[in-house]
Order: structure tokens, then sequence, then C-alpha cells
DNA sequence: ATACATTTTATGTCCATACATAAAACAACC
DNA sequence: GGTTGTTTTATGTATGGACATAAAATGTAT
């Protein structure tokens, strides 16, 4: 007779789960057992099966369907996840200090591209902006960035000098979603001027459009400075 | 008297939550309400209260500590995903056949770079792969990879030319963990022939490297052709 | 005042149960 | 055969209760 069991919890069942997998007790494609018989193997309730088998769910480890049950993934699409953070705090986590300058700021009518890709009323009107960040007084980035006035009407009175837009739009209009397009692109003149790179020279380019629920605010363009990269696990 | 409500499910909660943000009901910094509160007001079950919040708290929408409370992130991490699949999934996801070739294959000494890297013995022995994708033919990304043969004694057999190394190794050793960097690099000799570009053309490169548990398996280069974009949404 | 111990409290997790829901499996029918 | 309706079943989610745990707040002794 053993003692009393010391708890079962989730993570213990998605660890043993895992293990299984990655030993290929459970190969790519196995239906696993149900819930109800994992939570009888282990000893513990269903729940806590379920919030385990949940978790891997959503890492891309396995496919749940209802009545069909859960099988280990055979062509696994894993989720990496990238954390996006204001840029002032990109640059101080490297243990540099930010600096922020404006370099040209535009009230303007919305271009047809930037119309089309925010979804914008025709004649619609936009601030643009165009902005470096240091990182130590070196260059780090060089942003371009199109504000719609309609969605955020402050836009037109801020005046961007001493407040990065970055900033101000996490200030002004928190917690809203946002696509990212990550590319190499090579280096115009204007970047040449700003982030003191050869022309052509590889720039990594970062395109974010961000929304506040369905109504569309920003675009920005970011060039990183030389040798930037970005890491993440997953 | 209002009638029998509907249920009310951490989906409306978490929705409504993020909506008193976003309308800066609640704006960043606020300290909410306990679950117990939120349960009492939404007329549900402190559990429901615990996934949505989890779930907000998951995203870098707000910051949560026992005791202390929760309150609305004031520097937003916001956690985008990209889905990680093979590069046969991603070429036919957009349409197009696919198409491996191995350039190159060799088995020898690690070197040091790769040692510290993979945190490898010295002395241990990789196999070292170069290969090319095709999209229709047309150049896709070329691959530089290294596989540790301690950690996958099966490499030294395989001889890549029919399966992928990417492909190999999601079939023999699926469900690792792994770690991207992402930057733009310039075209070298070997990639202008390979990729079809011009000397110093911007490209779009990954490093990725795998780990099953702790040991590490594997380290990859990849060179993506002309025009590359990867996109991710929060 | 400072250091240490105690209480309080909000989150973190687990449990047993219940019902909802999607989809597979099956049966009945034409 | 094919079509349609019914049953079965695994997952999805909600509930109320319980205890664990971390950390803030408070009390106590030095």
């Amino acid at each position: 007779m053993e003692g009393r069991r010391q708890p079962v919890g989730f993570r213990e069942v998605k660890a043993e789960v895992l293990d299984r997998i990655r030993t290929k007790t459970w190969p790519p494609g196995t239906l696993l057992p149900s819930e109800l018989d994992l939570a009888e193997e282990f000893r513990c309730a269903r729940a806590t099966v379920n919030r385990a088998m949940r978790e891997l769910a959503d890492s891309g480890i396995i496919d749940r369907k209802r009545k069909a049950g859960s099988r280990v993934s055979e062509t696994p699409v894993r989720q990496a996840t990238i954390g996006i953070q204001r840029i002032r705090d990109e640059v101080e986590r490297g243990g540099a200090a930010y600096r922020y300058a404006l370099v040209n700021r535009l009230v303007q009518d919305a271009p047809d591209w930037l119309i089309a890709r925010l979804d914008l009323k025709s004649g619609a009107r936009v601030v643009h902006l165009e902005c470096m960040h240091y990182s130590d007084s070196s260059p780090f980035l060089f942003e371009e960035r199109w504000i719609s006035i309609d969605a955020a009407p402050g836009a037109e009175e801020a005046d961007f000098t001493e407040l990065s837009p970055n900033e101000w739009l996490v200030r002004e209009m928190p917690f809203t979603n946002a696509e990212f397009t990550m590319y190499a692109s090579g280096a115009s003149d204007k970047l040449v001027a700003f982030l003191s790179v050869a022309p052509g020279e590889p720039i990594f380019t970062v395109e974010r459009t961000t929304w506040i629920g369905e109504e569309s605010i920003t675009f920005a363009r970011l060039f990183y400075g030389r040798g930037y990269r970005l890491t993440t696990r997953t």
C-alpha cells in the first residue's frame, strides 16, 4: 500500500503527457485516452486533465475535437510568442539610455495605399510622422507612422516633439490589436542618413497595423539599425 | 424584475473587462476589483472570472499578484504569436508546389562556436547539411544545419537526399523546444548562387536552435528568398 | 525605530458535479 | 444504395466549495 499520494496538478499531467509524446509512447497521430481515463489514471479530477490538455492544444502539440477526442498533432504548427513592448522599454532593457527625436510631422489626406490598408473612408485625414529612436545616442530605429484622425482625434493636437507616437498611443489608446509583418529591406537614401548605414545595407523592417476593436488606428513602418536581432522561444 | 439571465461565461467577462480597460473606465495602473467582487457583479462563479483574468494576464494586458490583486498593465508587453510549421507546409499553404534538394552533407567535428551554442561536449560530432527548398521551382530558402549525433544518432545514417532535415527532425524528434532569432543579412556569394539574388541583397534570416528537454539537438540558419515576409497577429 | 512574528487577503489551484455541444456512430427509412 | 433522424460520447464550460500560497498589512518585542 502506498501512503497518501501527493496531489497531482495540471502541470504534472501536462509534463507527463508531453513526456509520453516525446518518447513516442504516443507517436504523432495517436488517439489519446479520454480526459476521463486520464483523470482516472492520474487520480485527479477531469478539470485538471482538461486544463493540461487545453494548454497542450494551445501550444499546437495536440489537436482536440469534440467527440473525436485528442490526438498527437502530425503536422505540428508550434506557437512561438514574441513579447512586443514599447521601443523605450526595448532600448532600456538592453541597459542603454533611450532618446527620441521627431523628424517630421504633417497632417495630410490619407494616400490610397493607406486607405486600402487601414480601410479608411476615402478622403480621410491622417497625421504622418517620421521619428528617430536612439540607444545611447546611436541610431536604434527610424519610424514612419500614419495615425487616423478619425480614430484618434487627439493625434491632431499632440505635437509628438517630446512624446513619441509609440508612447503616446500606448498611453491614449492602450490595449489594441495589432498585426506585425517582418522582412528584410535595403537601406534607402533617407535611411542612410538617419541610421548611419550604407546604401542598400540590409535593414530589419517591421510593419505594424493597429486596431481598436474593428477600427484601425495606425500603420507604422519600423526600420531597425544595424545588427538588430529579434529573438523568441516556443 | 428581469427574467432568467443568460449564462455569463469567461468570454463575456473577458470581453467586458477588456472593454472597460479600452474605454479607460479602468485606465492603466488601476487596481481592479477582486475576483470575488467581479464574480458577484457578473453573477458567476469565481472560477469563471479567474479564467477570464488569467487569459488577460497571459496576453500581457493585466498584471496579477497574490494578495496585491490585479492591475491594468502600465508598460504593456503584448504577446504576439508566430505559427511555426514545416517548410513544406509553409510553401504549400501559399498554393505552390514544394521541392527539396540536398546540396551538401558532411559528418564533422563540431566547430567551437557550435559547441558553445549547443552546449556540446568538446569533440562532439555533428552532421552538417546544406539544402535548398523551392516554391514552384523558384528558390524559397537556403538552409544550413548542424545536427548533434549524440542527441540524434539516427542522423548519421539518414542521407537526407529525399527527406529534408526539417521533416526528418519533425518525424524523428517531434515536439521539441526551440529558440528563434530573426535578422536581416546581406547575401553572400553562396546565397547569390542558390537564391538567385544580387550580392549583398537583403536576406531575411532566421536562426533556430532546438532542444528536447534540456538537450540541444540542432542549430539551423535559414536564408529566405527575395520578398519573404513573416506575419503575425496579437 | 527596527526586526521579527502573525494575521489577513487576493490569487492559484483542485475537486466533484452538472449540463451544453459538436461530431461520430448508428439506425431507420425511402 | 443514399438520406435522415437518433443515440452516444468526448470535449467545453460553469458552479460552489475547499485549501494552498504569496505578499501586504499589522502587531509585538527588542
